[in-house]
DNA sequence: CGCGATTTGGGAAACGATTCACAAGCGCGT
DNA sequence: ACGCGCTTGTGAATCGTTTCCCAAATCGCG
């Protein structure tokens, strides 16, 4: 077993590898469709090809958490959602702030995902004086300069952030001093942080690149002549 | 060496690791900032650091492309930028269509990202008929319905996918029998493809729980009480 | 009450990605 | 012209992830 680094002193909690926790998001969202349909108890099988992953693999992922299946049947559908929430730490409630309040920031704040998945936006900040006091979604748009004690008063710890580029940083740091240790990142720059802050970023125009780069791909590769043309912008 | 498959008959072009794509649009970014600053050449540890990642690692992604750097100086910053273009497919124009212009759809029509690193969205596509025929950002709105002809008559190979969950799996599979050979998903299902079609997914609230996971940890993985004995039977 | 069908859990192998470490190549200064 | 310092490119080691495979556990049935 050897287990190297287990948290606390919790007996069951294995150390979870993070390919395993980005899946068990998946997992937990493909149980509910099977909650829905009234399924009390479901296969590694069954879950696996809902999931669009491997059956092995899936059964591995979850053992991380525990032994919560039972041979020969399968897995709870109830006591499962209930132990991959707890493990993504779901049950506690957290505050969620959104930084910058464009195009993009504007359809998060009211992307019902994140409602009817648990999370609350309990916080929408911005720089422009036009968009301050304004409210979306029910939720009022605050002055950036109040980041800060916004961050404390609500205890926050998670932030979207949704700026443009040029500001991300800066607004990363204050989020970082006023006390944030989770960043989900969607302007398209590398934020530097403390380690002891996670980031994850989204880069959207990348997710396209690397489609692109399957398209080029498929198409026979084409006699990519190691000449030079190309015409690349910014 | 024994490469083991390479595409066509290219000599020069490796096969590049599915990770090593994934960073090349980063390393595209940032080279086009170096270029703003006027710089000729970058070493691999000025590209690394900018970039957040190791300088071994991103001089073994650049070794896929082929040897475009010089010993004892660095990488010029006009070629590289140019191999990692042609190398994502970005030299050739293509067309994305994007279906669902809800919250979310329209945010990503108008995103600026899209359209600075190369990318214009051709085609918007709704069922809302309320919707239909207006314009966003420039861009009219049409009438689903229509979905067929117009990735015939744009000569569309990618597609964003903003549609509400229930419906994905159906414009997916209508999008992949008019040509479509590459797909980025928001919405939260997961799409069944054919093998020859790429999909990507973007998911929103799996993001925040990945998040909501590490702050769990970070919290000193508070006694999660493994109690519930887990009187595993239904 | 035991047997066969079923399904989990996990050891071990295979695979892929990352890091290490250094020889080879290049430019500059003398 | 030559050596020195710098930086790439890459083999080898390491690490993490996925897949394979089967023993152990459970259920239903006769």
């Amino acid at each position: 077993m050897t287990v190297q680094r287990d948290t606390a002193g919790a007996a069951g909690a294995r150390v979870v590898p993070e390919a395993t926790v980005a899946r068990l998001a998946t997992y937990l969202r493909v149980l509910t469709g099977f909650a829905e349909d009234a399924a009390t108890t479901v296969s590694s099988d069954e879950l696996a090809v809902a999931a669009g992953v491997n059956s092995a693999m899936l059964r591995k992922d979850l053992s991380f958490l525990g032994s919560y299946g039972i041979r020969g049947v399968g897995y709870d559908v109830a006591t499962l959602t209930e132990e991959i929430a707890r493990t993504l730490g779901l049950t506690v409630h957290r505050s969620v702030a959104l930084i910058g309040v464009g195009n993009l920031g504007q359809a998060l704040a009211g992307y019902a995902g994140f409602a009817s998945r648990g999370f609350r936006i309990a916080a929408l900040l911005d720089a422009d004086p036009s968009r301050i006091g304004t409210t979306i979604q029910g939720i009022p748009v605050r002055d950036i300069a109040r980041l800060e004690q916004v961050v404390a008063d609500e205890n926050i710890t998670i932030a979207v952030v949704t700026t443009p580029a040029t500001v991300a940083q800066e607004i990363c740091d204050r989020l970082v001093a006023a006390g944030v240790t989770s960043i989900l990142n969607f302007a398209p720059v590398v934020l530097a942080v403390p380690g002891h802050v996670d980031v994850r970023k989204v880069d959207l125009a990348a997710e396209l690149q690397i489609l692109s780069f399957h398209e080029n791909r498929k198409n026979g590769a084409l006699s990519v002549e190691p000449a030079a043309e190309a015409v690349v912008q910014a």
